[in-house]
DNA sequence: TTGTACGCGTTATCAG
DNA sequence: CTGATAACGCGTACAA
């Protein structure tokens, strides 16, 4: 008999326990706290003491099976173990929360089955839109998404033609403008420590944008002057040393990250060489790392909190079907700092 | 007429369209998922098909009122802008994981008011337990969390006589290790650059820690050798400045964490100071940063991931009334790198 | 092995 | 301004 226990002090309250105390019905409970001003003053202070009391805390899936709407966003990051992620992450959330919405964060670990399983699982605890990262994934996903009519943005990315809504930069356009400024400093040997590129439309559209631009000013990106490599120090500085172990060495190294910038400098220093005056090498994100490693390291700035809120933004108009917001495209700038010189050094 | 509508291809199939189209009851098809041994092979690969074809996924809302249980754990870290608590969740994730249980992520900003109102928001969710970071909170909290009778376990800190389950290291005992190294290395005017203590006792221990050993050698952590700092490079660099301002200065300077004493070596750098033959530097934690910076940091090692999956695990533990695992308090051991030198320097 | 029927906590409609 | 009451999607005794 689940409803003898009239004084369960222990439990959770329910609706019910509340408007029992404060001699009302569940109905007026209910509007007191999503409607306020179509209740009495009155009733709406002995129900608030109520809640007070019972400690009262609305029952989420009762909740979204009535009204059939969380104010829940999802998002599926590649990793929190970057702070780009976790810094444009903290901005999403904070503009959500402007809007009452919570977001519900998951990880993939840069695997496109696995972020379809994150997918899935977000899907069934019924987040009211997505927030996905880049624009590289299986078709499936994306049709699933419509066809279930799942409000979502990409963030990240952002190319004129993308078929979704994206908000976001164009890495293939920061990547040119950077390496197009590291050719006009002299340098004609330059190599590239990319991000592993497969089902990752960032670290791929980076290196087409490095490649454009070498083949631009006549140069080009030999396969030796081109390594992949998962997005960490180590990662980096073993690229570094591979590029190093062959009979002629690059004058310049792009890096798809920050990250692995830092990783380069270190296999630098271990080999001895002096930056920049042996090896010019450079970021990308201008994360905080980049200014902690001496020498600082130039970057391209993005704006990840500006992006992340602006993505927020527009999830929410989707889902309101209000307009979108028109801030969806980002601008880049190049920041010089001093791991990056003019060839040969002065 | 929300019933009439038997083929809308578009809304989120349920439970009942499910199994119309797989000819059976919903109760098969409820067992199909949740114990797919009671129900014979054939109807399984009917009820299978079917889902397949509608894409169905379970409404967690729906399954959260029936069954009363979320097989969702909650978390609320201060920040996720700093690598240890992301690389830490990330364990606490996957170790959930292989539970069949998810991990909703909050942040408070190191504030308790906050802190409080996620905790909240993570409740009427209807999480099975709570995972909290360090000690210090408002007894109210405590309090509520023990009369709503939900399991928690707090993290990246542990004392014997804590009275909740606490999984992590003695912060204390580490930072007096530490700062006993730099005292046995000669130091004898030695500063600290402190995480802000108000409601962390992580930071707070590590200054109690450091003032004990100092205490235990005859010296003493004067007014002018303690700053508090915001956990950020530019806090640290910031500090360390005003350390360096005043008539004389400590010839080492113990970071609270590992972001701050990058933050101190900058500023070293910056004032033209060579680290360690002016001045030693120490931080915290053992992150990336840690290695990435030059010169490279000595520190105190915390084995993040494994506190991660043991809390994971103890509060699993917890939920399913099964005893605790006793690998619950973790030792932390120094790292000596090249900016702590003994003093004064060869 | 399968189906029927009820209840979980909330919102929303409708009548008073 | 307030109260009854019918959904919402799912799990699970209980019956068949």
């Amino acid at each position: 008999m689940p409803k003898a226990s009239p004084h369960s002090a222990s439990a959770r309250p329910s609706l019910e326990d509340v408007a029992r105390r404060a001699g009302v019905s569940t109905a007026t409970v209910s509007r007191c706290l999503n409607f306020p001003s179509r209740v009495r003053e009155e009733t709406r202070a002995r129900v608030a003491q109520a809640v007070a009391d019972l400690g009262y805390t609305p029952h989420f899936g009762g909740r979204a099976l009535a009204s059939n709407r969380t104010d829940t966003m999802g998002a599926v990051i590649p990793t929190m173990d970057n702070a780009i992620f976790a810094r444009g992450i903290q901005a999403v959330q904070e503009e959500l929360a402007t809007a009452n919405a919570t977001l519900l964060i998951a990880s993939s670990g840069y695997d496109p089955v696995q972020e379809a399983r994150e997918i899935a699982v977000l899907l069934s605890r019924g987040v009211d839109g997505l927030l996905l990262i880049g624009e590289a994934r299986p078709a499936s996903t994306y049709e699933m998404l419509i066809k279930r009519q799942v409000p979502f943005v990409l963030v990240w990315t952002w190319r004129a033609d993308c078929p979704h809504v994206c908000v976001g930069f164009d890495n293939r356009a920061a990547a040119r403008a950077l390496a197009s400024r590291v050719i006009a400093l002299g340098h004609r040997d330059i190599a590239m420590i990319a991000g592993v590129t497969d089902w990752n439309d960032r670290a791929s559209e980076r290196v087409a944008g490095v490649r454009e631009a070498l083949e631009a000013a006549g140069l080009a990106l030999g396969p030796d002057r081109l390594i992949e490599s998962e997005y960490s120090l180590h990662g980096g500085a073993a690229a570094f040393e591979a590029l190093r172990r062959g009979a002629s060495a690059p004058t310049a190294v792009l890096c798809g990250n920050d990250v692995l910038a830092a990783g380069a400098l270190r296999a630098a220093r271990g080999l001895g060489l002096s930056v920049p005056r042996d090896v010019s090498i450079t970021g990308f994100d201008n994360i905080d790392l980049a200014e902690a490693v001496h020498p600082s390291l130039a970057t391209v700035h993005v704006p990840h909190r500006r992006m992340g809120a602006a993505a927020a933004r527009a999830l929410l108009a989707l889902r309101d079907g209000t307009p979108l917001p028109d801030d969806l495209s980002f601008r880049t700038h190049i920041i010089s700092r001093e791991s990056l010189s003019e060839w040969p050094a002065l």
